[in-house]
DNA sequence: TGAATGGTTCGGTCTAGACCGAACTATGCG
DNA sequence: CGCATAGTTCGGTCTAGACCGAACCATTCA
């Protein structure tokens, strides 16, 4: 019994912090599988079942199916405005609100997204790795070069061959507005960091903190 | 322990419905008082008290406290420019979820809007009055020319002197994306459309429904 | 075919917050 | 002054919906 078009029931469907998560993920323009938005909202995946369920019907997803994946991406172009402008508006109000402390300055340093590395440290690897010609990036996707998978082979780095997922994928995290890697390299990556002790996740959170020397060899073994 | 900033915050402020509609009904530009808010959204004032207080700590509105009367407006182009993006979105959306129904049609064409009439006579009316100089608008508002006066006299139609309510007043709703006729003039317009029996209003709705004789009448009353 | 993996559905708990009655404060009017 | 009006604060009720454990489909792989 409204006057207008239901403007409080879209953004009710935004106001959840877990379905917001889910769709800041989704900004970055890549289909995401429900079990990664999950993780990236830091939620479980019957929630999260849930929550994409209501945003689908909603009309802010659409849903793709292939195979045992659900893929999900923004709707169209208006959703995303909204998402747009309302980063915009709270990225101008946020700096005055969340005053970033300590746990949250590692949070930001290194953390898990999904199975790979994200944060600073995520970004930095990808950007050196891009620099240093062991991945190239184009329209069809991101692939590893030959001079990557040497690298990789020098390090000891198995990438797991019988997973179907991407190599290689391209990753965007709003605390730094940068990509990072994902994909069964970047997965591959982490694994390495943690058998070789350069740094654990620690427990209840996703930070990855990372020791003095485990740090100073990360960033060697990716430099080129 | 989120990582970018709160859209969340901003999304669930929008997203309960009594606040939507302040919102809606703040978007003409104009300052609204608490009351006037409140009636708006169909809700008590205490309700719509602590709502504005919300609304004003996330910073989505401001506060003007002139005497006894708080005015609101919205707080910035940039928090504008999401509730546009958002009432887009939801009126393209919203056509193919609302089938307006038989019910919905005779909403559509009058309904009472606080005090005053709106929908397609609320808002064919204003252009009338407007075409034949009845209103003269400009920056600083509406007023009543003396030629609309001499026809609102010529109708029997008397202006509450008392209230200190502005006499014309713009009111923008969304299902016609139009403006019409609230204040004073409005609300007595709408008064004189019962005392004549041209329509009354429709028991538990917002519906005004004219006779057709009526429809006539109220029609040639403000044709110039 | 069974096992592993990705998603969904169901059922139950629990909390945030919307709502309103009533009492209170502040401003203006006669 | 007292009265009326505009808003706010407080306290209590009540419901929507977020959350997760567990069981259940669906797809792929060995």
């Amino acid at each position: 019994m409204k006057d207008g078009p239901d403007i409080a029931q879209i953004a009710a469907l935004i106001g959840d912090p877990g379905r917001a998560n889910m769709l800041a993920a989704l900004m970055s323009g890549k289909a995401l599988t429900a079990g990664e938005l999950a993780s990236e909202a830091g939620i479980q995946t019957q929630t999260a079942s849930g929550h994409l369920s209501r945003l689908e019907e909603g009309g802010l997803v659409i849903r793709n199916k292939q195979g045992r994946h659900h893929y999900f991406q923004i709707a169209d172009a208006d959703v995303a405005g909204v998402l747009e402008a309302l980063m915009g508006l709270a990225a101008k109000k946020g700096q005055l609100r969340t005053r970033t402390g300590p746990r949250d300055h590692e949070l930001r340093l290194a953390r898990v997204c999904y199975n790979h590395l994200a944060g600073d440290m995520g970004v930095a690897l990808f950007d050196r790795l891009k620099a240093g010609g062991a991945l190239q990036i184009d329209d069809a996707g991101i692939i590893l070069t030959p001079k990557g998978q040497d690298r990789l082979d020098a390090l000891g780095i198995q990438i797991d061959t019988k997973s179907r997922a991407p190599m290689c994928r391209e990753c965007l995290d709003w605390s730094e507005r940068r990509s990072h890697l994902a994909g069964r390299v970047g997965r591959a990556i982490l694994d390495h960091v943690y058998a070789e002790g350069w740094g654990s996740r620690v427990e209840g959170s996703r930070i990855v903190r990372f020791t003095g020397t485990g740090s100073a060899a990360f960033t060697k073994a990716f430099t080129f």
